[in-house]
DNA sequence: AAGTGGTCTAGACCACTAG
DNA sequence: TAGTGGTCTAGACCACTTT
């Protein structure tokens, strides 16, 4: 070619996923529509296969399309879960028997799987967290309408809770915390740590997240009214899953 | 070279990826330290330069690493500050004229540039939020060490701060908040809505994001005790420079 | 001047999806 | 079977940083 590069304009790749991005935002092409795949591009701009890959990569990376192989690349959905922080938590909830994650979902189906309850040695944060050496740890994923959308370690000191129905698969009505209340050591108070960054590949797996995805990494720990740390909760969330609600006072 | 490829082990990129990751991840690499560039993997593991590339850019993509032109690839620093959901907006901070942002970084020095002050018509979710069809806007950005670290737009019914010190850039002891108080509409009740994605070009050079850097979206609105809404604050954060905290009580 | 990452070309073979 | 995205090679020129 040995076109005249001006070299002060974008790169090819930059202005042509510029393009389809004011696309995609205007409206002009929606949810789940098909883009111009490699080949079209490489037609419609004269350019090299690796070049009209680098432009649908930008789009991917933002979030803004999802790729399927054999099939093509297309504009990406995003519908979330409204997760309230506080009034989830609120004692009604699980002192009335029901699980948290209904305050979620409200109604929408829901499942848990990769159920895995075990004793060990607590991690040095979690330990620090916690007070204690060994904890039980409850691994579990959650689908909402089949789809994998969090991942949650919950951990509580080994001694608090050896021989309760926090060590079994079924916890009963109320769940966890309704069991830590027959221990006599409700849950209080709660803090949440809110991050956000790219996924990981067991992450990546565990949740099916396409390019682009970001998770939310909460980790909430939480107190008897004496101020006794009781559960450390690690959740990974998929970003595209998720708004996080949180109401409090001046 | 036509090696066996076997095809169920994953593609050369990603072995090498991982390779590096595992190294990062065990601390044997270390924040800032220079991970081996394209040339090297090039000749370590007999391969194309796109092939190498392609490997880096993995590790890019999640934020593990960052590349500096005509220098290296380097491992990523993470140094958040803590942002506190409710005890920042506590009365007692705005109620006593100290600014909101000095909960945050408690004495880390930091900066507001690109102030705009405008008043204009409000678009559709603005103006559902505040009922109200005119506001005006508070953008900035705030820098740490000299660092972009989040951008803000806050919004206010035009009709209800016209005149104020609110529609000006020095907004007196307290900061807005006060102003609201001084107008007979202090803030009571906040609640703040949380998601996370991938930026897009504007907010990319605004922050100074590389590569694998989500952002953190916060929509604050502000009601009076009566629940009238005051304020609406969009704000943008850089996820590697923040973490959010939030107390509760069950 | 030498080395680095950034962009781009022109091919190739593969696995997967769809009509 | 034809088309799609996924991986890979072997080159090239550029702007930038470092020495």
């Amino acid at each position: 070619m040995s076109e005249s590069p001006v070299s002060q304009e974008p790169p090819i790749y930059r202005r042509i996923a510029d393009g389809l991005r004011t696309r995609i935002l205007a409206g002009e092409l929606r949810d789940g529509d098909r883009l111009p795949g490699e080949n079209t591009l490489m037609a419609e701009h004269a350019i090299a296969r690796a070049t009209a890959r680098q432009a649908l990569a930008v789009l991917i990376n933002e979030g803004l399309a999802v790729p399927k192989r054999g099939s093509g690349v297309y504009v990406r959905l995003f519908k979330p879960i409204r997760r309230h922080g506080s009034r989830r938590l609120s004692r009604e909830q699980w002192g009335q028997g029901r699980a948290i994650w209904d305050a979620d979902t409200r109604g929408r189906p829901f499942t848990v799987d990769e159920v895995e309850i075990v004793r060990q040695p607590a991690a040095p944060d979690v330990a620090a967290a916690l007070d204690a050496d060994e904890v039980w740890v409850r691994r579990r994923r959650y689908l909402v309408d089949a789809r994998p959308v969090q991942l949650a370690s919950s951990y509580f000191p080994a001694e608090v809770v050896e021989g309760s129905a926090i060590t079994l698969h079924d916890t009963g009505p109320g769940g966890v915390y309704a069991r830590l209340g027959d221990l006599g050591l409700p849950p209080a108070h709660f803090t949440e740590e809110v991050r956000a960054r790219m996924p990981r590949p067991p992450e990546t797996d565990l949740l099916d997240l396409p390019g682009g995805t970001p998770v939310i990494e909460v980790s909430r720990t939480a107190f008897t009214a004496s101020g006794r740390p009781v559960e450390v909760n690690r959740m990974v969330l998929d970003s595209a899953a998720y708004i996080l609600q949180y109401d409090f006072d001046a």
